[in-house]
DNA sequence: TATAGTGGTGTTAGCGCTAACATAAAACAA
DNA sequence: TTGTTTTATGTTAGCGCTAACACCACTATA
């Protein structure tokens, strides 16, 4: 009886095999399969499991699991048997049933205010690279600088089981810290510094930032200044610690103007540029908040027949490409946009891989680049 | 017995929807939860199964997931009651398990070489709005401009089970095509035109429109012209429409330099025209392949005190922020880089909501603008 | 010789959800 | 009244994979 069943087990096996390598066959000599079209359900003939391949290879599946996710614990002669099986049906393992599995879906969730925008663009290479790396892979989001927008990206994102998550800044609801914490799942926020964070962070201070470019341009002689950025969290921390130090320099004011936040763009720098000496037309020197306005600003000084900096310095913030390109080179406020998506990554790392993060808020600074405007 | 099994089932279910109503009891009154570090199990005592909201709720599991997927086929009565237990647990659905047994991700794979260059920046915002508008994601994957990458990408995307691929360009490896008609899932390719399409495509063509700024140099009365884009496809086409027109105009000629692909930059438009200048001082025009290159050649011109365009002319190509906004300002080729994307996640929304879609090939064209510099 | 290790492989039992069918009750038609 | 359709819900059986343990043959140790 026993021995029945096993034979019949054998004989449904070596059948299937036979089915599996004469449908390898066939792929071999039906080279061009036409597009189909409207094809609405999966598991095509050409769609293999995981099952197939250990038929093929004749394992188990486990065994081609492991050839596939920790290939050194399978003996050399297997591991090749395996593999040529792969390769012969083609086999692509389904992420998602392994992820469902082991509940790990080596995926990471990262949330900017834009790509567009080239100063988060180094950030997310930073990122992507260093993760892919490890073989993860990100997950970006883009919240066009939209309120509630993160609350709702971050819902669905823990809805795609993401191992962990970066953010762009320190502000976020109550409901997001709520759920990132529930979820468990390390978490690193990105571009501002904050004691408390949700759990770690990598970034500087656009505090301080925007203080020390104020102690630049007041070093310079420069007494009657402005500021023009957007209307969120980051640019507000620069001019506040603009502010800070205007207001601890006798003699020294500032007029400011805030955009509309999703306005990095060139023009925007140009209509900056224009309220601004409507407000005071004998402004010494103004600091955006981004290259790009700074640099839309300068080309309106050309139009204007303004020289800068003789009649108007200006100073922009992030160092892009841009910045040391244009003339007169622009004045700006570097930071490691990169560095910081490669640390972030790093930090993940370590905790997904169970090291230990000692250093849980990474500081990376930023430095001030004095060129030719400013 | 059968009675009594029944009551045993009732008990447990009893109990277990008591043990749930008495967890969500005590979260209302401890709100705040110590971040877990080192945690690396999924499934900590506050990421809730559907079940737990079916058993709150009082229904079955298949009535929760209707009223997430589907709500209207569900009793208004019900839906409420549902939802309030899902609010009241926090519960997010878990969105592998939902894929895994739909075969159904909801995730779309993009791949552009870079996100840096905000030539495809407006592409993908194009895409993932449109995308975002169905409830699908996106899943962005950057070659860099490296060989195999997007082969590469593809299989990790295949294996995630992408419901569909955007790609940009036309050309691929053998293997990513076959894969991907494999995989049967409907495919967009961008960014440039072709007979034969792997299945859609939503682009222009890059020959047409290096032609068309050749035609219209010449008009211009230049007849020395020069070239410069990156090393890879799409440029390419550009010089070959460039070349053709030349080509074909008695007394017109062209010098070229291609760069390396991933230099879109300032800097090595700065370098392309030293190099071009090199190899014919007497250039009258040049045609960037990319508005970035342009506009640094345009600034390596004010340093050498060319005038743009007596002394020289510059073209660019996509119409970026920038082009309109420089002095003098730029003329370019415009193409419609955010309808692109629309169109593309328009298509692939048609095909997987069943829809047919009657024009497989979209050509969205695109535009010569004559501004100051050429 | 018995004993414990060790590397290589297999078996079992899910992961959390949904498709497809089944059922029951209500609404409608003949 | 009876059958037929419609609406609302439930039951069953997986989706394709991996964790955890089980097993076996072999080696090392005393």
């Amino acid at each position: 009886m026993l021995a029945l069943t096993l034979m019949l087990v054998n004989f449904e096996a070596i059948l299937a095999r036979a089915r599996i390598i004469f449908s390898f066959l066939l792929s071999q000599i039906v080279t061009t399969t036409p597009a189909s079209k409207n094809n609405n359900r999966r598991n095509s003939a050409s769609s293999h499991r995981m099952e197939d391949v250990a038929t093929l290879a004749g394992v188990s599946m486990i065994t081609v699991s492991r050839v596939i996710n920790s290939p050194d614990k399978v003996a050399e002669v297997t591991r090749i048997k395996v593999e040529k099986a792969i390769r012969a049906l083609g086999y692509v393992p389904n992420l998602m049933a392994g992820s469902l599995a082991s509940s790990k879906s080596r995926l990471i969730g990262a949330i900017v205010p834009t790509i567009d925008n080239s100063i988060f663009a180094e950030t997310i290479r930073g990122l992507s690279q260093t993760l892919s790396l490890n073989g993860y892979e990100l997950l970006l989001g883009q919240t066009g600088y939209v309120d509630n927008a993160e609350e709702r990206i971050v819902s669905t994102f823990l809805g795609r089981r993401v191992d962990a998550m970066v953010l762009t800044g320190i502000r976020h609801t109550d409901k997001t810290r709520s759920q990132l914490r529930d979820s468990g799942i390390p978490v690193v926020e990105t571009w501002d510094l904050s004691d408390r964070p949700i759990d770690m962070l990598a970034g500087f201070s656009n505090l301080e930032a925007g203080a020390a470019m104020g102690r630049y341009l007041i070093s310079k002689g420069y007494m009657r200044l402005g500021f023009a950025g957007g209307d969120e969290s980051r640019a507000l921390s620069r001019l506040a610690g603009l502010t800070a130090t205007v207001k601890s320099t006798p003699g020294a004011n500032l007029r400011h103007v805030l955009l509309k936040p999703a306005s990095s763009s060139f023009k925007a720098g140009r209509e900056a540029l224009v309220q601004l000496l409507k407000k005071d037309p004998n402004l010494q020197a103004i600091f955006f908040s981004n290259d790009a306005l700074a640099v839309g600003a300068m080309m309106e000084c050309v139009r204007r027949g303004l020289r800068v900096p003789q009649d108007i310095a200006i100073a922009g913030f992030a160092d892009l490409d841009i910045a040391s390109e244009i003339l007169p080179a622009l004045t700006t406020v570097q930071v490691r946009s990169r560095r910081i998506g490669e640390t972030a990554a790093g930090m993940l790392m370590d905790r997904l891989q169970g090291r230990e993060v000692p250093d849980s808020v990474k500081n990376l600074g930023f430095s001030i680049i004095s060129r030719e405007s400013a």
